[in-house]
DNA sequence: CACCCACTAGTTTTT
DNA sequence: CTAGTGGGTG
């Protein structure tokens, strides 16, 4: 049987169209896919051609994706289809992520070549934000009060700078050209680049457009462009309307010369010009090949005719004067499409009335069961912040209809939010006097009321003993980090019990996270008698400031953005991709502002200059992002708006019957039936499986709700003694030439690395027993060394409905057989524990997925204790069993199981000593009788 | 189509 | 307070 016919098999419900789209695999594609054409499926049926057919193996294919969550969603589909269909290959192996994630793989891969060193961090866009803080005065100097001429504000002057730092590398721009262009603003500006490039560098850190720089630059050098060009043949790239100018040149140079690249989007579903992104790539992509195929998929398997109708009439409504490649979506000429008034709107008196409407709509959907779920419904708005979605959510509330908006960066509105943030300002300080010219005295007042309406005795004592203990410090420090504060109001009422409801556990991690942040941009450990003034004012006067202003998001799950039984609430970007049944379109009466200042600045110093003219961009933005919004819709679309709408929305609105004059009689006989929601399988680390082993209360709090731990030393020491002997591997592995300083050296390093991802520092003497330890195993393990085949090997295994990942050292016998060695930097344990039963268990894993891997048995495994001193002691030898493996794996899905029934409760307390006393959760544990643990530092508290 | 001026709203988000 | 809109003029 042939690929094709293979890959018939299993999607059977390809069109010719797809089909040429898969099968055209060799020199530069372009596949113009209209909304609901079946983009993904097509993508994952070209990968699945390509391995299939022996055209590719995974590794050799790289697919770059806009999200995170689209890479695992197609990662998922391929390999379920892999399977289905018998394919051999390691399709882990495939190249898939968004572009940022793969330029970090190469970036750590080649990282000797970059500016970079060992252990960098990459700045997210919170942290960029508090990175130009900190380095503020040397990044940007105010003349007259104004800062670079335009913006009077410090914090303004942050928030408006940044894009235009990104945007320089983005649009590749040569800042000499702007030094030396005589315009006062963009003079300034280059320096204030130039001084931002050398703090950041200097501290160890890029942004993300620097990754795409530092990549970019990497593939420049035509010896390391061979090394990465040699292993990747077929390249595809996913929404390829939303990449900026340096994605395009990566994805052209990482083609050449062959040029077996596949672009896959659609212009008319563009809007991230505020980002950077720009539709010129996706126009202009068959320009830079003499032989580009163009596909296009216009046949749509997702709206009912009418809607497709109204939509095509919208997009085409305006002279595109050449900036989209002519095309029209055509419904599936097989579907039967009944006869009902599949778009109406809704025209309220004002707002009230408008959402009145709105939900009477919804209800009307529900009790006649024309929905099955509240989540077959969408609201779509411009904005989900509560100017713009309030009265929506108002009127659900007071119908009792369960609502979800989760970026309607509410954060600070929460209850347990707002209690901590008062907890912390009565310790530090912050209330009183010192509010009055703050912009968050209304905020810090109103939570301070609310924390006296609730507050209990005991945790009235405790602020008081820590504000006492805060007041009587003099030329000492607390043994207290400010997230220690944390953790411990975590053990005292309301916020123990808060930790039993997920959502505010889940923002109370994100408190967690928020804390360390400042921790570690304003590079404080422990309170001081020196810092307790700045940590006053710095905590709120800028860091909550800022972000209360700002407003952050609530806590989302990336593995179940939509959850069932709630009427979705969403921005249209947040909708980009998806589909439902009954979809809204609101904030039809509001104006539609393009940003245009940055590219009026910058652009004409892009290479490229600039493309449309302004004019045209806010034209055909706002088509744009409202035909993404009216093409979510599979069953009913629904305009709504408290006044006129636009006027660029009349050939969609005209003649449109209105909510409730439709007929609902024909619409009363419909049924629409939701797509279950594709739900990625979740991946578990050994390393987390076995925290869980310990104790799942401290599974639940550090990796379910992901809470930043404070006092995590051991975490510390075991991943440093992991990390350099890894380094001395890789060494091996290189053939390069080191010394014990060398080693010293990479610990050195490697602790500053940990440092900075945020853990907390271990003493002097624990540093120097790492170091003895590693250059114990150095010493007495030549043999070993030289036997090295392999480090950092990736041992995931695909279960039914999991993922286990884990990596380990693999070693070669003179014979050619496989040996596997594990460390582990705990005390050695007695040979009949239950830690080395489970240690064995891994084993037997890592053999079980090496064997299937490389078609040969695993013959020895070891185990190597680092902190035994002499190497007989520490080399622990075993051997497993086809019986074990089958034991193990029984194992580990009876562990994954308890842990997706949500089954935390701790049936067997762990070591008091070992594991509580390095355990931020302590407080919280003893106080609610989970663990009895009694120390001095516990009574104090 | 470029420019000016008065008026008005205040966004969207990925790594 | 900034910057985008949109009407008006030349």
């Amino acid at each position: 049987m042939n690929a094709l016919e293979e890959i018939k098999g299993v999607i059977p419900s390809l069109n010719e169209d797809q089909i040429e789209a898969i099968t055209t695999t060799d020199g530069p594609v372009l596949i113009i896919a209209g909304p609901g054409t079946g983009k993904t499926l097509t993508l994952v049926a070209r990968t699945l051609y390509l391995l299939v057919s022996g055209k590719a193996q995974p590794e050799e294919i790289m697919l770059t994706t806009f999200t995170e969550k689209a890479a695992y969603e197609l990662r998922d589909r391929v390999s379920q289809l892999a399977r289905k269909i018998n394919y051999q290959g390691q399709v882990h192996l495939l190249k898939m992520g968004t572009i940022h994630s793969l330029c970090n793989e190469y970036i750590m891969k080649f990282l000797s070549y970059t500016i970079l060193q060992k252990g960098y961090s990459v700045l997210d866009e919170l942290t960029q934000v508090f990175f130009v803080y900190e380095n503020f005065d040397e990044i940007i100097t105010p003349r007259d009060g104004k800062f670079l001429g335009r913006w009077s504000n410090k914090w303004n002057a942050i928030k408006e700078i940044i894009p235009y730092l990104n945007k320089i590398i983005e649009e590749i721009i040569d800042i000499s050209q702007l030094e030396n262009s005589g315009d006062e603003f963009l003079g300034v500006l280059s320096a204030c680049y130039k001084a931002y490039c050398k703090k950041l560098f200097e501290s160890n850190r890029v942004d993300f457009s620097h990754l795409q720089k530092i990549f970019y630059e990497l593939l420049n050098n035509n010896e390391i462009y061979q090394k990465i060009k040699s292993k990747i043949r077929y390249i595809m790239v996913d929404e390829y309307q939303d990449t900026n100018y340096i994605q395009e040149q990566i994805i052209l140079k990482l083609a050449t010369p062959e040029n077996n690249v596949c672009v896959v989007g659609d212009e008319d579903q563009s809007l991230y010009r505020f980002r950077g992104a720009t539709v010129r790539n996706i126009l202009e992509f068959p320009k830079h090949f003499n032989n580009c195929k163009q596909i296009k998929l216009t046949v749509n398997y997702r709206s009912h005719k009418k809607i497709i109708e109204r939509y095509n009439k919208f997009i085409t409504s305006i002279n595109w004067d050449g900036f989209r490649y002519p095309k029209e979506i055509k419904p599936d000429s097989n579907a039967i499409f009944p006869e009902y008034p599949a778009v109406f709107c809704i025209w309220g008196k004002n707002e009230e009335d408008e959402a009145k409407r709105v939900v009477q709509l919804i209800k009307f959907l529900k009790s006649e069961k024309i929905i099955e779920d509240w989540s077959d419904v969408a609201i779509l708005l411009k904005s989900v912040k509560p100017e713009h979605s309030s009265h929506y959510i108002q009127t659900l509330k007071e119908n009792n209809i369960p609502y979800f908006s989760p970026r309607a960066k509410v954060y600070f509105e929460n209850i347990e939010v707002k209690l901590l943030l008062a907890c912390y300002s009565i310790i530090f300080g912050f209330y009183g006097d010192i509010l009055k010219n703050s912009s968050i005295r209304e905020y810090i007042e109103e939570a301070i009321k609310l924390l006296g309406e609730v507050i209990s005795s005991t945790l009235k004592d405790y602020i008081k003993r820590k504000v006492q203990q805060i007041e009587k410090l003099k030329e000492d420090s607390l043994d207290l980090t400010i997230l220690d504060y944390f953790y411990q109001l975590l053990a005292y009422q309301p916020f123990s019990s808060f930790l039993n409801d997920k959502n505010k556990a889940y923002n109370l991690s994100i408190f967690s996270k928020l804390i360390s942040v400042f921790q570690y941009y304003y590079n404080i450990s422990v309170v001081t008698s020196k810092n307790k003034e700045f940590i006053k004012y710095h905590l709120f006067g800028s860091f909550f400031n800022f972000l209360i202003q700002a407003g952050i998001d609530e806590y989302e799950d990336p593995y179940n953005p939509i959850p069932k039984g709630f009427v979705q609430i969403m921005t249209i970007h947040q909708a980009k991709g998806l589909e439902f049944p009954v979809v809204i379109v609101g904030s039809l009466h509001k104006r539609f502002a393009v940003q245009k200042q940055v590219d009026r600045d910058l652009l004409p110093f892009s290479k490229r200059g600039t493309f449309e003219t302004e004019r045209q961009m806010t034209e055909f933005d706002r088509l744009r992002h409202y035909y993404v919004a009216f093409s979510r819709a599979q069953k009913l679309l629904v305009l709504t708006t408290p006044e006129k709408p636009q006027d660029w929305f009349s050939p969609i609105w005209e003649e449109l019957g209105q909510y409730p004059y439709v007929e609902k009689e024909t619409l009363k006989a419909q049924k629409f039936n939701s797509k279950p929601q594709f739900i990625p399988k979740k991946s578990y680390s050994l390393s987390q499986i076995n925290v869980y082993q310990t104790c799942p209360q401290q599974y639940l709090f550090y990796k379910e709700y992901d809470f930043q731990p404070s006092r995590s030393a051991q975490v510390l020491f075991g991943s440093l003694v992991h990390h350099t002997i890894e380094d001395i591997h890789r060494a091996v592995l290189d053939k390069k030439d080191f010394t014990t300083s060398d080693i010293e050296n990479w610990l050195e390093q490697n602790y500053k690395a940990l440092l900075l991802s945020g853990l907390r520092p271990i003493s002097q003497t624990q540093k120097e027993v790492a170091l003895k330890q590693v250059i114990n195993y150095f010493k007495q393990n030549q043999d070993i060394l030289e036997r090295i085949s392999e480090t950092e090997v990736d041992v995931s295994v695909e279960k039914e409905d999991y993922i286990i990942t884990g990596k380990i050292d693999l070693l070669t016998s003179k014979d050619g057989k496989f040996e596997i060695l594990d460390f582990k930097t705990p005390p050695k344990q007695e040979n009949n524990s239950e830690l080395i039963d489970r240690y064995f268990k891994q084993l037997c894993l890592y053999g079980y997925i090496l064997k299937e891997r490389y078609g040969k048995p695993v013959e020895k495994m070891y185990i190597y204790w680092t902190s035994e001193e002499r190497r007989k002691d520490a080399l622990m030898e075993m051997r497993y069993s086809e019986k074990d493996v089958e034991e193990a794996g029984r194992y580990f899905d009876e562990v994954v199981r308890k842990i997706k029934e949500e089954n935390f409760k701790v049936s067997i307390p762990p070591d008091t000593e070992k594991v509580c006393r390095e355990c931020d959760f302590r407080f919280y544990c003893s106080q609610n009788g989970i663990i009895k643990f009694k120390t001095k530092e516990l009574e104090e508290v």
